[in-house]
DNA sequence: TAGCCCGTGATGTGATCACACACCAGTTGC
DNA sequence: GCAACTGGTGTGTGATCACATCACGGGCTA
């Protein structure tokens, strides 16, 4: 049976079909969805041959895609040069927000001074989709949409270089947090800390928009770094499980 | 003769020799080298099989080489999916320029809290390097000891992944900067803006060696925007020919 | 002489094979 | 009974081949 050793989230690829775009193109997009999504678990083995079969390709496209994924650091290369899904520790976590408060807070800046207004009221209704999901304790709706809606004015700045480094960012940490955010009790309270961007925003203060990014930013640190690792030791046995947090779920 | 067609730069290859480093790493290492020293012209097409007849290696370990550096955006890929040097235009330049003082004043304000004594007195060495090789119009030097100096600050700062993503943004620019650098005219007067990082650095103020290292920045792009090509059309003809600024060499 | 066509070379892409190494378990020796 | 060896399996790595596509150039034809 070719299709359990690895890469547990893989749909089963229909994605050989398409007409210009390469295979390790598909690839690449396919686990880079999965990761965003959460589909792997931190520290977790992708495998070579694993996801070659799991998506009816060879391992020659998934090699490409693997490399390239390794290079945006949204895998890890292990000892044996094996890519593993990324182990957030809260150390590196609070240095990732440190570069997050500088990268986001400037595009929030930039954003101020051009955004159009249109685009304001398209974040406007993404803020309310957050906060029904948030209500409704739907945690991947909260987590897609709080992203979307972050990008939407990230994008607003007009700076395609900042916006790809931002979503380098987001993807590093998006196993991690989406893993995490399983336990939806905190999205009620971030959801508040979406109201004072878009404030600053429509006011156009550019400063006021970075100061609200930072302390959206932080404020979600706060509570993160509480459940993240303190070490990336013995977690990620390859197999699917996890360890590091399956066992403290306080009720 | 089946050194010629492409890749004109890469010394030919004695980095099959190795241990137990694999081969893609050193051809990576090989050609990432090449790019920051300003071996290759902005524009230039890097081929598959040219790198890896220059380098005496198969095809297979450049591919995953130059995945990896187009995934960390140091090599472009073109329409036909061939990979080349990016062309870094004036507007491209000043964007990455922002996103610079972001990260690297980020950088050298941690720094400025957790510098050693012998790092400063090092740093200061360097300084004078640097200065010493503008004196001299030695531009290969200069562009060396003037990274070296500034990697030194952030190294400092012991935040491993923001210093990854500096280093990131200077492999982005390095080309770039290294074929205008030929020109070292500008070199004089840079010197002179690395003195205030050394100074707020010194006095452990935080946020004046931000604003040194910001001035730095803008002081260097300025200069250079006035010497980058508008737009990347008509730019590198996979020769080694590069238009934009061969013609306008005021004397 | 001018325009079109087809051949040729070079490009990236994907598959397949062989190899070295690492890990793990079962076995055999003490 | 315990330890060391040994086999198999799974891993990444590198080479080689076949194929589709595209640019360019020579040669043909009108």
């Amino acid at each position: 049976m070719p299709s359990d050793p690895s890469a547990p989230g893989l749909t089963d690829a229909n994605l050989n079909g398409n007409g210009d775009t390469p295979l390790h193109e598909n690839v690449y997009q396919e686990i880079r969805r999965n990761l965003i999504a959460g589909q792997f678990q931190p520290g977790e083995a992708v495998t070579l041959r694993g996801v070659a079969a799991k998506l009816g390709t060879s391992a020659m496209p998934v090699r490409e895609a693997l490399r390239r994924l390794v290079a945006e650091r949204a895998l890890d290369l292990g000892p044996n040069r094996t890519a593993r899904v990324p182990v957030v520790t809260s150390a590196k976590y609070a240095e990732i927000c440190e570069v997050r408060i500088a990268l986001e807070g400037l595009a929030a800046d930039k954003a101020a001074l051009l955004i159009a207004d249109e685009e304001l009221d398209r974040i406007d209704g993404l803020c309310a989709d957050v906060s029904a999901a948030a209500e409704q304790h739907d945690a991947a709706t909260y987590f897609a949409k709080n992203q979307e809606m972050h990008f939407a004015v990230y994008r607003a700045a007009r700076a395609p270089l900042l916006l790809d480094m931002i979503e380098g960012i987001w993807l590093r940490i998006g196993p991690t947090l989406n893993y995490l955010f399983h336990d939806i009790r905190f999205a009620g309270r971030a959801a508040a800390t979406n109201a004072p961007i878009v404030d600053a925003l429509r006011s156009r203060q550019g400063g006021a928009a970075r100061e609200a990014v930072a302390h959206d930013i932080s404020h979600a640190m706060v509570w993160l770094v509480q459940h993240l690792p303190q070490s990336d030791e013995h977690v990620g046995n390859g197999n699917g499980n996890v360890g590091g947090n399956g066992g403290d779920q306080e009720s």
